[in-house]
DNA sequence: GCTAGATAGTCTCACGTGCAACTATCTTGG
DNA sequence: CCAAGATAGTTGCACGTGAGACTATCTAGC
């Protein structure tokens, strides 16, 4: 039947129709890429005021701090690139940024001079031990309005679609892909 | 046992400390806004190539139709602004790209001459019939990993989140703050 | 062992977007 | 009915970021 339909002259079908088929319209609210951003947007402001507004960090830089904090050996800025999905050269400001700082430092690698290992110093570890408990009570907040079952399943069901658009990258393939 | 750990000097207090609770680290692919980000920069890429590479619309563009093609009647680029939650200088110069392309008018409002009504010319109303249902099929597609009850789940779990950040937006509410 | 192609990281350029200032218009209080 | 403040929409500016060129280095094949 009338699938898609701007109606106007449709009224009278509608009336019939809606009972059988909820006729599908693109409704902003419901479709899930628009609340995908828009909600990502959301949550990651409400997340920038703790590495932003209190300690100068960006998004970025934060995830190259994040990285290098929980893996606590050193890894190249392609790594870092790859696993969290953010472009090289975002990564390479980011870092020149953090080494200004003091954050972080690298080290030449004797094997392949090309690359550079990267790793916190005493001053980024600090700031990453200082900094990663108040994102996870963030977080917390954030999804308080979720019991622990719900939370649970948030998880899986992101986990589906993440595998499903190959977006996972678990830390193994990562290495895996790095060739140690 | 042990879950996620950067190891090195922990092996030893882990064994005991791991059973009793989950030492929090903060691994970026379980952290839930960083995992946000990533999903609807990828879905929005993915959703992309419909409205952009093959009918020259960018991001707030496709807002701007989706919305005046969902309502089907006339409404304000403020109006569009709020419930899209899209800065109102971005909804501005999508809305003069749109009027450009003819896909778009705007009539004066008589009762307020600072604001205009937006509405779909033929030609945009035949565009957004034309895109919605592809879009509509990418979003199926994407989420196409997940069953009917689990997608129900995603939107619920989405909405509570929405809800408690207050990002819910009704097109009710947003009437109401309109003032027809 | 040299050349061709891949790879790590940096840098320049172009572009989209948020912010804030600005204009025009409306509203409210005296 | 005028002045002060609010609101709709536009525009200039600054900034962050992705694309892609570029350099240096490594690797594979002849």
């Amino acid at each position: 039947m009338a699938r898609t339909l701007g109606d106007t002259a449709l009224k009278a079908k509608e009336a019939d129709a809606a009972s059988v088929r909820p006729k599908p319209r693109l409704d902003l609210f419901k479709f899930v890429p628009f609340r995908l951003n828009r909600l990502a947007a959301e949550v990651s402001s409400a997340l920038a005021v703790e590495y932003q507004e209190r300690h100068g960090l960006d998004i970025p830089a934060w995830r190259v701090l994040a990285t290098l904090g929980f893996r606590n050996d050193a890894c190249s800025a392609q790594f870092i690139s790859q696993c969290t999905r953010t472009h090289k050269s975002t990564i390479s400001r980011a870092v020149t940024a953090l080494l200004h700082d003091g954050l972080i430092e690298r080290v030449e690698n004797e094997a392949d001079r090309r690359e550079f290992r990267l790793q916190l110093t005493g001053k980024g570890r600090a700031l990453y031990e200082e900094l990663f408990p108040q994102l996870l009570r963030r977080e917390d907040e954030i999804l308080s309005c979720l019991s622990a079952q719900e939370r649970k399943q948030l998880s899986a069901l992101l986990g589906k679609i993440e595998q499903s658009l190959d977006l996972i990258q678990t830390s193994e393939e990562a290495d895996a892909k790095q060739a140690y």
